[in-house]
DNA sequence: TCGCTATTGTGAACGCCGTCCACAAGTTCT
DNA sequence: AGAACTTGTGGACGGCGTTCACAATAGCGA
């Protein structure tokens, strides 16, 4: 009669690595509910652990959420890279660059609508001025989301396709677009629209962003 | 020896407006931190009443807050609209439709820089399925920040530089950049940005835009 | 003018949250 | 084996949103 209904379940006094497990309750709650949902006192306890103990590994509820948020980065990254890696292969190398923008672009709305909370999260507010130099938010290829889309323009310029003049600073025009697409269908007054036209939204958004560029 | 730190300085019993109040103080909580901040007993505090006062007015929290969402959206607007007040008279109406489009889209972002805490509340997630019928989010032309853009799109067509063809959705994707720079330097990876620099760049994105449509 | 009634603010409480403190149970090093 | 450090516990505090019962007022019909 000792496991009645929520005994900690756990044999050894020691966790063994309760850091991992905060950051993957947290990642779960961002899932389902954004930035707002990752509340300390529940991962805790799906982590079978008094609340304070969270404080031996991050110093506030804060530095829990980056952690969670720099997972979100990283999944949104891999988003990227599997849709980067479902590309036909080269014909005209021009094609191609172009191609391999466009996946981007795309990944990162598939990532955004299929794993809303989670990509709510990647951006909430609290980000350190500091660079990328999070080893955490990276994807397979060692490259975070804003560097893969940088590394996609570098091969746009190889390509021949987007004059050298206008490369510099691109990324962040083509990344507001999609951006802001992403959030206005999520938080916005796109909401609610279906995924087939919002997806039809995003490819003219992909034409403009190259035709525009 | 009656008033010495908040007695709440109030003669009548009833408060006069409390609702009207309490949007005040919320949209003052939100412009100094963005939705998270309006918190229900600071605005009743701020009020000088007791925390239940508020619950005569609005059922939730979330209604209030609905409140102030409307009125930064208002504010929005008159910013956007203000900014189109300030144009130059016409010469060419293909000219001075560009430019009016351009005013919408530089409106948004001097908007989104100047009341950063104004702007995110009013993108906060919870809007009702519902269109824009709502009569508290508009500026003095009656039209709300979707319907300014939808105005400048339409003189566009009209004035012959944006082919009919290309009109429908246009919108989305007009907004789409322009909200993503908004996202990105306020919250996002380009927090941060020296306010000149943003600004050259919302000006390369409004040429994007304006060349891809 | 008086009293009824609907409205609007009050008081006290509940449960949840983040966070802090002192303490206990293990682990690790010597 | 014992000291010193790490990691989880127990209990508390103040703040939050929200609920219920109650009090003060305003407006109205008689």
């Amino acid at each position: 009669m000792r496991a009645s209904s929520a005994p900690p379940a756990r044999r050894t006094y020691r966790h063994g690595d309760l850091r991992r497990a905060l950051i993957d309750a947290g990642v779960e709650l961002a899932r389902g509910g954004g930035p707002d949902a990752v509340v300390l006192r529940e991962a805790t306890r799906r982590a079978g652990v008094v609340p304070n103990a969270a404080y031996r590994h991050f110093s506030s509820r804060q530095e829990l959420l980056g952690a969670v948020r720099s997972a979100a980065l990283s999944a949104l990254a891999v988003a990227m890279e599997t849709e980067l890696a479902g590309l036909g292969s080269a014909e005209d190398p021009a094609d191609l660059a172009r191609a391999n923008l466009r996946a981007i672009g795309t990944g990162y709305l598939r990532f955004a609508l299929a794993e809303p909370g989670l990509f709510r999260t990647a951006f909430a507010v609290p980000r350190e001025p500091g660079g990328s130099a999070d080893p955490d938010k990276v994807g397979k290829s060692g490259l975070d989301p804003f560097e893969l889309l940088g590394a996609a323009l570098d091969r746009l310029v190889a390509a021949g396709v987007l004059p050298e003049a206008r490369r510099a600073g691109a990324e962040y025009l083509a990344w507001s677009a999609v951006h802001g697409l992403a959030m206005l269908v999520l938080d916005g007054p796109l909401r609610g629209l279906a995924p087939a036209e919002t997806a039809s939204i995003g490819e003219r958004l992909c034409d403009m962003v190259e035709k525009g560029l």
